[in-house]
DNA sequence: CGGTTCGTTGATCTATCTCAATTAATGTGG
DNA sequence: CCACATTAATTGAGATAGATCAACGAACCG
């Protein structure tokens, strides 16, 4: 791997590394693997040897039921390690599905357990990332079972936007988008047509310009305003809070 | 404490631990807090000192929107570490209440260092506690959207009953119950009406019996078809899994 | 260029919500 | 130990957000 740490940028937004800190985590990555889109990078059932570090394109976490439904639980983009939950949960309980062609390092749950033994604070800032993931789990729990179509919409843009900010993807307020309606319906509890109706209505009122592969947003504060969104959840560094390491990009969420 | 262990039985029905480990455990338990219920135990905004250990009575964690509208995320039972996030996570997103009156042991996060420093083992046991909780939160996810009423509420008493048993605190195929059809409503996206109206119609069906106090199963078999309900994603031990320590009752979920 | 996937739109249906009133249970002060 | 206050459960009636079914159009893909 030759990332040179900003693959890591996520994970230090999150809990402060030192570079040599960032330089060990790159050492524990291993081989890459490409993915097309649609396959599946993990299966509910399996029983893993290895984490996956997202370098490239989008991923989701998500469970079919038994009568056949799906659920969307989150979506992962580059730099996220999407399921570092796999090092001590042996038995997977869901499936990581690629939603655009993608690339993944993997790191072996050997190098997971010998670098969190050794080191402490690499310990924690891994373990404080899948603590995040639990906390993006409740807001989106807040988001379907307390908010209705539009709200539900409006606070996962704000969601993927900020967290594509966060980690340099975004250009202005614009990101890449590459989720189908009948995705967006698996994420929010919605059914594709909803989801379809609802987005119109957010297009129609200038907040938003959605095609298949962009998101353009004109007015974040109302988009904000609607889905009730507050980044709180997203545990991100402040300036403030900052101990070094990248100031959180100025622009207030 | 005097607590001998018992307290950690869910704990090491997730990670089996050694009883120096657990005697290691009981040591950092400092002093215990008494709760009235319905007080809050940690705020929605705070920067708690320590963690929580629930010793006896009920919680749940929970969210109330801008809108005024409440997300229950999950309860707690005895031998539950309801805020171990409190750790890593400065701030906290969500706040705990009291569903009657409860008693907790404080676990000072200056210990949690320590000991996760220096016990690697106990370390990756209380960080696989918290990455089931996160299973939870996805399971209810998956409830929440992709369920309706009479599901989620019989996924919701068979989760409830199967947690209770695994830390001896079943009766049989009974367990005691303090929450409200308001809770349950908060907890499952529905509201308090629909939610006994559909109660109604599960007693009704002959499942289950529910009093204020009290929630006998009847008919385990159908509840967990109706509720789709799986055990797999409490990633509990079962007795082939087994490395030592109590296996896990002989009763097949 | 034909097939497949995804988005759009209309029409109808229904699970669940809201509002409102009543009853049952629980707790409290006198 | 009773009368009243409070909280929770129950039931009815009416309203609605969102689901389902079905068809069609647009974009993309080999």
């Amino acid at each position: 791997m030759s990332s040179s740490n900003a693959l890591f940028r996520k994970l230090d937004q999150i809990f402060p590394l030192t570079s040599e800190e960032k330089a060990l985590l790159d050492r524990v990555c291993g081989r890459t693997l490409s993915f097309e889109a649609n396959e599946h990078l993990v299966l509910d059932g399996d029983r893993p040897t290895d984490c996956n570090l997202l370098i490239e394109g989008m991923t989701c976490r998500n469970h079919v039921t038994a009568g056949g439904k799906r659920q969307i639980f989150s979506f992962h983009i580059p730099g996220d390690i999407f399921d570092a939950q796999s090092f001590l949960l042996q038995k997977m309980d869901h499936t990581v599905t690629a939603l655009t062609a993608c690339t993944v390092a993997l790191i072996p749950h050997s190098k997971m357990v010998e670098i969190t033994e050794r080191y402490p604070r690499i310990a924690r800032a891994i373990w404080k990332d899948t603590l995040v993931d639990a906390a993006i789990f409740r807001e989106w729990m807040m988001n379907i079972g307390r908010r209705d179509a539009s709200q539900r919409l409006a606070h996962l843009m704000c969601e993927l936007y900020v967290r594509h900010d966060v980690v340099g993807l975004a250009e202005g307020w614009s990101i890449s988008w590459s989720i189908t309606q009948q995705d967006l319906g698996d994420a929010t509890g919605l059914s594709s047509v909803h989801v379809n109706r609802t987005l119109m209505e957010i297009r129609g009122a200038g907040l938003i310009t959605l095609t298949k592969t962009r998101l353009d947003i004109h007015d974040w504060a109302r988009l904000k305003e609607i889905g009730e969104f507050d980044p709180d959840y997203l545990h991100l560094r402040t300036n403030d809070g900052a101990r070094g390491g990248l100031p959180l990009s100025q622009r207030m969420y």
